[in-house]
RNA sequence: UGGGAUGUCGCCAAGCGGUAAGGCACCAGACUUUGACUCUGGCAUUCGUCGGUUCAAAUCCGGCCAUCCCAGCCA
């Protein structure tokens, strides 16, 4: 089970009133429930609900229901009430033996009908959807509805003949009798119940009437003892009618709604139906494509659950529309990883580095920590040679202010876990281009320290043994809805890697190129990358840069 | 235009009548076997706006402005 926060929003304090004394669950236990709608994956946007729902539940001392709301059969499939138990249990929440499908109700929902029709207070509608459309009316005129005082007897014959199957789709409704007038266009005699000749995942081809979300979803609620039903504020309008139905029906609990505001993320989009669409059009490679804000394209991408939990969790809740900066979500990613990835050594643009005297053909090997912050994380060995690939960044011919890597007769640096090295010069091509870097090392040094204990002035830099690694590709992805980088278009990078390092690539934090990026440098790419899992099934990796990148000028939003 | 909501630092967000928490981002410095991490310091005389009540207002009242949601037989 995830932990949850301690703090306190305005929700808490809502339900603290309802469950004091004189409260209206004054003495009941809180129940909430995750109703998400089969009809898609889950993004990161329905973890900020799962953190809620589930950390409210449990705040209280209650539980969270995992509800399928599957009242719609055109849009559901079974594929998606898999994908979105995996991502949850994912994520690591847990609903227990309490599952449900709000199609398991519709026997229910249809007696409910049948109470509201015998009450006066639901009738059969025949007014086409056009004309549905024109006798709405506007925000100035009410709406009309020529079948609203059709008797009781006739709107149960004629329901009950839905049911059955008599008509085709669009031919009846059963709407609720309110308010014609209502400034809120769902009290406007909102339908509750469509025909549709569909097969539904579940219910076959039992029903050709389905209830709607209005009328199905507090009956759900109730039913379940839900006490709070916690959605987002595009429901508000929708409350009225919620209130009603749990008024007029004899359901046995009277839940009660309260919205907060959905998460937002800037450069990213959170609405499935159009994260739907890209599936679809082939726009990515599948819901899972690492480039989608889902939690299995996250996941993909590198992300931890405990990031993205923690993410969620730290935004907040409120109910003012909001739009988070994608670096938080960053920020919470490498918090997380920084104390539990392994580290590996990465050179994204190498450039060769040759130890002049040290002995050709000569191999050693290191010993160096997984994680420095965690001993439990263990060591692993790396061989070390004459021949190294360093980044091309650690090295300047012409050194700029404040640089304290490699550059001709500059200060001593650490080839990290190996030894100390001194440049003294470089090789360059025709053009003037850098081919390799020339150095010294210190062979009393080994692992990095000097044996007399001198300080070293420069950088600890990273590397790999040219002799004994392998090449990988690296992607840089930038967020699905960042305007392309052109310069960037075929460039992704070549890295060199140590063999040891790439078995232990899942999960690691690679100290890579970024690692020494030097201030008022600017990166056309995401500061976070992952190796490439080229099939679908290969475990994520994380390529984690260690130093941020300001991405401010190096992009703009698109929609 | 009818109804419903929201406006506190670049981005989130506490605060609920007693004189602006915290996080992200950013800036400066220290430390460092990843220029990372960590640490230290800086970062709203002001809470959309104009008035009112009060000894005292971001917090109460009134007007105004801005933004978002709603006219699916979607959820």
């Amino acid at each position: 089970m995830a932990e949850i926060t301690e703090s306190k929003n305005f929700i808490h304090a809502f339900i603290e009133e309802d469950i004091a004394e004189g409260g209206r669950f004054a003495g009941k236990t809180v129940h909430t429930r995750f109703p998400p709608e089969p009809n898609g994956y889950l993004h990161i946007g329905h973890c900020k609900a799962l953190i809620i729902d589930f950390g409210t539940a449990e705040k209280f001392g209650g539980l969270c229901n995992l509800r399928m709301d599957d009242t719609n059969p055109t849009k559901e499939d079974v594929e998606f009430v898999e994908a979105i138990q995996e991502d949850i249990h994912w994520l690591g929440f847990d609903w227990g033996d309490r599952f449900f499908y709000g199609s398991d109700y519709f026997e229910k929902d249809y007696e409910y009908a049948v109470e509201l029709i015998k009450k006066g207070l639901a009738y059969v509608c025949e007014l086409t959807p056009e004309q549905f459309k024109e006798y709405r009316g506007d925000l100035n005129t009410p709406a009309v509805s020529p079948y609203r005082d059709r008797p009781i007897e006739e709107s149960l014959d004629l329901f009950a003949r839905m049911r059955a199957g008599e008509f085709e789709d669009n031919k009846y409704t059963l709407r609720a009798k309110i308010d014609l007038a209502s400034g809120n266009f769902n009290m406007r005699d909102p339908v509750i119940y469509r025909i549709r000749h569909m097969h539904h995942h579940r219910q076959g081809d039992k029903w050709c009437i389905y209830p709607m979300y209005d009328f199905a979803h507090p009956i759900q609620d109730a039913l379940e003892g839900v006490t709070h039903s916690l959605c987002s504020l595009e429901f508000e309008n929708h409350r009225p009618l919620y209130n009603w139905v749990i008024e007029h029906v004899s359901v046995p609990s009277k839940p009660r709604q309260i919205e907060f505001a959905r998460l937002g993320i800037d450069h990213t989009v959170l609405s499935k139906r159009k994260l739907r669409a890209l599936v679809e059009n082939g726009y990515v490679s599948g819901w899972d494509d690492p480039r989608m804000p889902t939690l299995c394209g996250l996941r993909r991408r590198g992300y931890t659950p405990a990031s993205i939990r923690n993410f969620c969790d730290r935004v907040g809740v409120a109910k003012s529309p909001n739009t988070i900066e994608y670096a938080f979500l960053e920020h919470c990613l490498r918090e997380d990883l920084n104390e539990t990835a392994k580290r590996v050594m990465a050179v994204l643009k190498p450039v060769k580095l040759t130890i002049t005297n040290y002995p050709e053909g000569q191999t050693e090997t290191f010993r160096v920590e997984n994680n420095p912050n965690d001993p439990e994380a263990g060591t692993r060995e790396i061989t070390f040679s004459r021949d190294l690939w360093i980044e091309a960044d650690d090295f300047l011919a012409q050194p700029i202010p404040k640089y304290k890597r490699l550059y001709p007769d500059g200060p001593e640096c650490r080839l990290k876990g190996a030894y100390v090295i001194k440049c003294t010069g470089c090789v360059t091509d025709d053009q003037g281009n850098v081919t390799e870097v020339l150095a010294t090392y210190d062979p009393e040094s080994k692992g990095g320290d000097p044996a007399d204990g001198r300080k070293i002035k420069g950088a600890t830099i990273h590397w790999v043994d040219a002799n004994n690694c392998c090449d990988a590709e690296v992607r840089q992805y930038s967020n699905l809805f960042d305007d392309p980088d052109p310069d960037a278009a075929g460039k992704d990078f070549l890295a060199c890697l140590n063999p040891n390092s790439l078995e232990v690539l899942h999960g690691c934090k690679v100290e890579a190129s970024l690692a020494n990026a030097r201030k008022g440098d600017s990166y056309q790419f995401m500061r976070l990358g992952y190796f490439c899992p080229d099939s679908k099934d290969s475990a994520p990796s994380h390529l984690v840069f260690n130093r941020s990148v300001s991405l401010k000028d190096s992009f703009k939003p698109t929609k």
